[in-house]
DNA sequence: GTCTATAGAGCGATAGAC
DNA sequence: GTCTATCGCTCTATAGAC
């Protein structure tokens, strides 16, 4: 059974949650390393950027998306000029253009680029038959993991949302939405076979999102209180757990 | 004893928490309403604002912070040219510089204007001896009300932080923190008193502030759900107490 | 020589400020 | 209404790879 609606993408194959939960799991499992991540980012776009040769570009784009998100993540989007991506990604204003259309365009290439991979992960994930615990708990880990791999990405999407085009931004919500649409049917569906109770599946549900969106959100909050990714995936698991009635079964 | 550490401003009676938990006593106890309120913020500016007649300057100032917050609301402070906030407020491009003095200027009004408003409340706030459970129920109850009656204030601050100036970013984050440490503290009374058990302080405090801050962040989500604030604020309650082990009491 | 990638001055528009 | 700085963006000359 799949996990959402959509069918999957052709030409790649089906992949199916860790066994484990450790990071390296899901890093080998999705296949997750630097060098096919921006490859994919460049394919994406391929028809929209002048540059041809695929090492230079991916580069690049490399250059350009990481200095966005440091740049922003200091004074924001909406504040950071054009000059001053040049500046920190060491790219000429010219050159720039070469690979975007427009700097509105830059933040829609961001947005497009994480969703794409959303997508791809969770299309093509496969559910081992999974009981609706087991793949709670899967997709609260395999959700932090995604975040803590493109937590620039999401960062990025929460906080400049507003300057995206409104159907970006429209599909943008909807991950989440479908998100926690997935943690609500997981969480029926375990009443419905009397495995616990759950008397607000869609707050519970919000709390779990609200949880996870924190690991991007606010860093520092944990670098302060040390606390690390499995950790907190595991409170966040537990979180869960302690909103359901148990006791019954 | 004193929810917080700093001293009660003088000239202003203590508040305490309101004996139960409705809107309206909130509102009562703390005479919260749109006259006085605005007019606190005038008396914070005073010296700032050249506009002399309070009625007139109260009046403006209101058109002018509510025009901010609906168009930074959808498009971003940055975004938001002066010319975009003068037509809203329908004050004239040279009228908006007798209530600022930059443009940056209103952004720190507001985020300073939000922080005077909840030091107010909370360094007046006397707890009348309540035990850890009753305080913490007494604080997420007043947290939700505070930020539903200042929604905007709270939501363009997490929103536009990073616009502000540093001294301004930090003392907006503290106030995180230190609600934070409030509950943190509370959790850690009532386990020293044998009330209950709580694994990790830290990290139900943190997850109670996120649950909080979804109130203001995604208004829409709960519209949706149709969830009232007393509804929310209850399951919040019931979630910080589904932290606890409160079996061996 | 040819093709691709880059540099950076320059343009018009619009911002904040008064 | 006016001033000035700076914005997003373009255009062309040039450098380098093969």
């Amino acid at each position: 059974m799949r996990v959402l609606s959509k069918p999957p993408i052709s030409g790649r194959a089906s992949l199916s949650w860790p066994r484990d939960t450790k990071e390296s799991a899901f890093d080998e499992s999705w296949s997750f390393n630097d060098n096919n991540f921006w490859l994919s980012v460049f394919e994406m776009y391929r028809e929209n950027i002048q540059i041809k040769k695929s090492e230079i570009a991916v580069r690049n784009l490399q250059k350009i998306f990481s200095a966005t998100f440091k740049i922003s993540g200091v004074k924001g989007f909406q504040a950071m000029s054009l000059r001053d991506l040049s500046l920190e990604s060491g790219i000429s204003m010219g050159g720039l253009y070469s690979y975007i259309g427009s700097k509105n365009d830059l933040a829609s290439m961001i947005e497009g680029g994480l969703r794409h991979h959303i997508d791809l992960v969770t299309n093509n994930l496969v559910e081992e038959g999974l009981k609706p615990l087991d793949s709670l708990k899967a997709v609260i880990f395999g959700a932090l993991y995604m975040m803590e791999r493109l937590s620039p990405w999401y960062y990025f999407c929460f906080m400049e949302l507003k300057g995206l085009p409104r159907d970006k931004q429209e599909k943008a919500l909807e991950i989440e939405l479908r998100f926690e649409r997935f943690v609500i049917d997981s969480l029926k569906r375990g009443e419905q076979t009397h495995m616990f109770k759950c008397e607000n599946p869609d707050l519970l549900a919000s709390q779990i999102t609200a949880q996870l969106q924190q690991w991007h959100l606010k860093p520092w909050k944990f670098k302060l209180k040390k606390i690390s990714l499995p950790q907190y995936a595991d409170y966040c698991y537990q979180s869960l757990l302690n909103g359901l009635d148990r006791s019954s079964v």
